[in-house]
RNA sequence: GGGAGAUUAGCUCAGUUGGUUCAGAGCACCUGCCUUACAAGCAGGGGGUCACUGGUUCGAGUCCAGUAUCUCCCA
């Protein structure tokens, strides 16, 4: 007896263990097609969230159509190190055990941070296979790891020598509580309320003041000098002054720089080329001093003249006050600007001035941007391609080193000024001797710093394969076939993948590249833990399966489309479960006869399979343009609408009655390439159903079952069926109306026409329309008049004959309606054909077409009126 | 400030080369049903001037321009 709900849990575990025990997901090279997906690996910190479930399920959905197709299947999994997230994570653990991380050497913090890694490290990989993810295990690649490592250090010594990584003196992001520069990538914008000072400077000689407004007074120890606009009239009196910067009464230039904004506050700017990137760039145009007044962690340094030690924002607030007390505050006004946030640590982030290395983009962004141009790496949706040439053309350097331990250490090697980078510290020394014969190894300071996360990940499509070294597995499974990532991380990874793969390749890291949307809530929100709006994803497959999940995500998601996240979502891939779970107990259910099975249900069957053949055309169709929702939709509908709500009440017995032999093997031949259609989305269910509909050989499994192929398929008969479809609905509508109970059998007709007359010799047709319907006859007539209930089905008139009286009144009003429907259909078809520029100029097919919608129009417009006209005669 | 995109049913969205049996799906809603697979269900039904204004065309949800509103990206 097999249970009426189904019950994910039991299923999920079984089936996945079985399919790792089998080997399914591991892939060596061989003489087949490839089909690979790397992984964007999530970080080590991470746990699932639906961000993931989204992007994995449809990788899933990929990678097993592609292994049922017989290609050879490789989905590469592992993590990132997640340079800034996890130091952060591991120094909160140390503090949490009262351990600083400034009393620890780096070989001591950095074995903290390899425990946590052992630790907590694989979760994600653990959630991922609740999920149903078949990805290759035994491949499970980690940034930090040796290979992954041992090409990273590669391709900076690489870039290096090439001369298209250097190191120079820029104006960086800074983290101030991460102590480490950030990329413009990892810096949040967003508007702020704070507030706009208004200062009184005082013009050197003389009494008047200058006022100029800012957000941040604890920079003015840093004023090197005053900015005005040169147009600006109120302050050409001012060329060649000096003012005094106030309090720290340091006597700095009034500048004159169109950069300044007249409108803004006074029109007059102070300077502070530390710290800020637009007065830096007027600071170099002018040659001014360069004052830094903050320390590393946002206090204020030894060069300011106040309150050292002291956090910057404290000084604010300190600094002001000293203003005011001095009367050099005319105003202070509420204000929003646009603040930037580091998007690990949420701290302010400060401008500063640093020596980093960078990577000269502008030396590999060339053929990154002209493959995505041409289409050579294709991008899903394509409205991402200008998203991408925008930001390829004004493309900056990248900032790559951070002041971090968790990370690769750079290879650079100092030896006083000079700089000597080397794959390894006897290489860099030996490189240092050849210049200084007396250097020792000693003497070589190796960089403090680790490079940034993204210059270890995007490396990932050669480095999975450990591509620098093995050209046996990179040539197999490279390029890969499709990237799936969100839009965005389309510049802090896709872009520098595509790079990546150019420069060291010469060739694209995939074909294809599927942008997902972002999941939201239902209010169109991000998710986010702050919020508290987003769903326990482990919590969600506890409650609905992991099928139920991956529909429901995969229902809802066109690509680059945002996804609302809604229960109700997951509650109808439950639902779905269920109904397959139950069309499974029926079909099990039924005892078998000898009796040959009759014409309807050979008919029911034709039917099912032509559609089947349509239904996997429009399944692969759907796939060649990643339309994954759209496919799982139309399966979705077939195997609801058409293959339960029909097909199985066309062919199911009456009750204690047997099924032919024959129709069951023909049913079960039917949810066999159901189960295949539908497993790269829901994997579990199918596996399991697979198995229970008939006993399977040694490997005889779901998993590796061949892909249904579009094939022909007769349109004649499904139309011929649909038509059935449409007049057993029009009967069930007249029951509802006049209240005629399913029990009660009725009699039907059809006027006489050649189509009405060939439904009726398809052999089985009017086994079923009575089966459906319950009807006790079905004739065609030519008597117009016949009384009943009418109703048109294409062109054919229909008429169901009641013995009760009817509602004349309701049932003219009704057919009125339908008249005036169809007159203007009519006229409107009329309208074009009597048009001779229509008749001449459009293809011959289209006029084709028109002629027979006005010929069937006409006819029911004909039916219509006869039949009000009878109507009106009762 | 620069750029990209969106606007179709109460909600979320399809609608691919312009052709009124093409205005669609799911959810929600209404009516009637516990009919021996399934109430996580069955049968049936209602609902839209395709943002607005013009234009191109024999013909526009679909192409073009402008307007309004919204979203996102970059600075």
């Amino acid at each position: 007896m097999i249970s009426p709900r189904y019950n994910p849990a039991d299923v999920e575990s079984k089936w996945y263990q079985y399919w790792l025990d089998k080997r399914y997901f591991h892939s060596e090279p061989d003489e087949r097609e490839a089909f690979s997906i790397v992984i964007p690996p999530p970080n080590v910190t991470g746990v699932l969230h639906m961000g993931h479930m989204l992007n994995n399920t449809i990788q899933d959905i990929l990678i097993r159509k592609a292994r049922m197709e017989g290609k050879n299947a490789c989905w590469v999994p592992g993590t990132d190190h997640a340079s800034i997230a996890t130091e952060a994570k591991v120094v909160k653990m140390l503090r949490e055990q009262g351990i600083k991380k400034g009393d620890l050497t780096r070989e001591q913090f950095l074995e903290y941070a390899w425990q946590w890694k052992d630790k907590y490290g694989g979760i994600i990989l653990e959630q991922l296979q609740k999920l149903g993810a078949s990805c290759d295990w035994e491949r499970t690649a980690f940034t930090m790891d040796e290979v992954r490592s041992a090409a990273v250090i590669k391709v900076f010594v690489d870039l290096y020598h090439k001369g298209k990584l250097y190191r120079g003196k820029r104006m960086v992001n800074w983290d101030p509580e991460a102590k480490t520069v950030l990329s413009n990538e990892e810096v949040i914008y967003s508007m702020e309320q704070s507030r706009l000072y208004h200062v009184k400077y005082r013009i050197e000689g003389s009494d008047d003041y200058l006022i100029i407004a800012t957000t941040r007074p604890e920079t003015i120890p840093g004023d090197t000098a005053v900015a005005v606009h040169p147009d600006d009239p109120r302050y050409a009196h001012l060329k060649g002054k000096k003012v005094i910067v106030p309090i720290i009464g340091r006597v700095v230039p009034v500048i004159f720089d169109s950069y300044v904004d007249m409108e803004f506050g006074t029109g007059a700017l102070k300077v502070t080329p530390a710290h800020d990137t637009n007065d830096y760039e007027i600071g170099e145009r002018h040659q001014l001093e360069i004052v830094d007044v903050f320390n590393e962690d946002g206090t204020m340094s030894s060069a300011s003249a106040v309150y050292q030690g002291e956090d910057r924002f404290v000084v604010r607030k300190k600094f002001a006050k000293d203003l005011e007390a001095a009367d050099l505050i005319e105003k202070i006004e509420d204000y929003q600007n646009n603040v930037g946030r580091s998007e690990r640590t949420n701290s302010v982030v400060e401008p500063r001035l640093s020596l980093q290395w960078y990577v000269d983009m502008k030396a590999l962004a060339g053929p990154a941007l002209e493959s995505v141009m041409n289409d050579e790496v294709d991008f899903y949706p394509k409205n991402q391609k200008n998203i991408y040439r925008h930001w390829m053309e004004n493309i900056r350097d990248w900032c790559i080193s951070r002041q971090l331990w968790w990370g690769h250490r750079i290879p650079a090697y100092y030896y006083g000024d000079d700089v000597f980078v080397a794959e390894t510290p006897e290489a860099a020394l030996k490189m240092a001797q050849d210049k200084y014969p007396e250097v020792q190894s000693a003497d070589l300071r190796q960089d403090e710093d680790v490079l940034d996360t993204w210059f270890s990940s995007w490396l990932w499509p050669i480095s999975v394969f450990d591509g620098f070294n093995d050209k046996k597995q990179l040539d197999y499974y490279y390029p890969t076939s499709v990237l799936v990532t969100g839009w965005d991380i389309i510049f802090l990874w896709v872009a520098r993948m595509i790079m990546a793969g150019y420069e060291w390749e010469g060739k694209r890291p995939f074909k294809d590249v599927y942008f997902t949307g972002m999941v939201r809530d239902k209010l169109r929100r991000k998710m986010s833990k702050s919020l508290g709006n987003s769903p326990d994803a482990l919590k969600l497959i506890e409650d609905y399966g992991a099928d139920g999940v991956r529909f429901g995500m995969l229902s809802c998601s066109p690509a680059g489309g945002d996804l609302l996240f809604d229960e109700k979502l997951v509650e109808q891939g439950r639902n779905f479960c269920n109904k397959i779970w139950n069309a499974l107990r029926l079909v099990e259910s039924w005892e078998t006869s000898d009796a040959p099975a009759s014409e309807g249900s050979t008919l029911a069957y034709e039917w099912m399979q032509n559609k089947l053949h349509a239904l996997a055309g429009e399944v692969d169709k759907n796939f060649k343009e990643y339309r994954l929702s759209e496919a799982l939709i139309s399966i979705y509908s077939f195997v609801w609408t058409d293959f339960c709500s029909w097909y199985l009440e066309m062919v199911k017995p009456e009750y204690g009655e047997k099924i032919a032999d024959e129709t069951k093997r023909s049913t079960i031949v039917l949810f066999d390439q159901i189960c295949a259609l539908l497993h790269p989305f829901m994997p579990f269910i199918t596996e399991e159903i697979w198995h229970i509909l008939r006993p399977r050989a040694e490997g005889d499994d779901c998993i590796m079952s061949a892909y249904p192929k579009p094939l022909s398929f007769n349109q004649n008969l499904i139309d011929k069926v649909e038509q059935l479809k449409d007049i057993v609905t029009n009967i069930r509508d007249v029951r509802n109306k006049n209240g005629v109970k399913m029990k009660d059998a009725l009699a039907f007709l059809m006027i006489d026409s050649d189509r009405s007359t060939a439904l009726m010799v398809e052999p089985g047709w009017k086994e079923l329309c009575a089966r459906l319907a319950n009807l006790k006859s079905i004739e065609v007539t030519s008597d117009e008049k016949i009384a009943g209930v009418g109703f048109i089905s294409g062109t054919e008139k229909c008429v169901v004959v009641l013995d009760q009286a009817l509602d004349i009144d309701a049932e003219l009003a009704e057919k009125q309606k339908e008249l005036e429907y169809q007159q203007g259909f009519v006229k409107s078809v009329q309208a074009k054909l009597s048009n001779e520029r229509f008749v001449n100029g459009a293809p011959a097919t289209v006029v084709e077409k028109e002629r027979a919608k006005l010929a069937d129009g006409q006819e029911r417009v004909r039916i219509l009126e006869q039949e009000i006209l009878r109507l009106k005669g009762i």
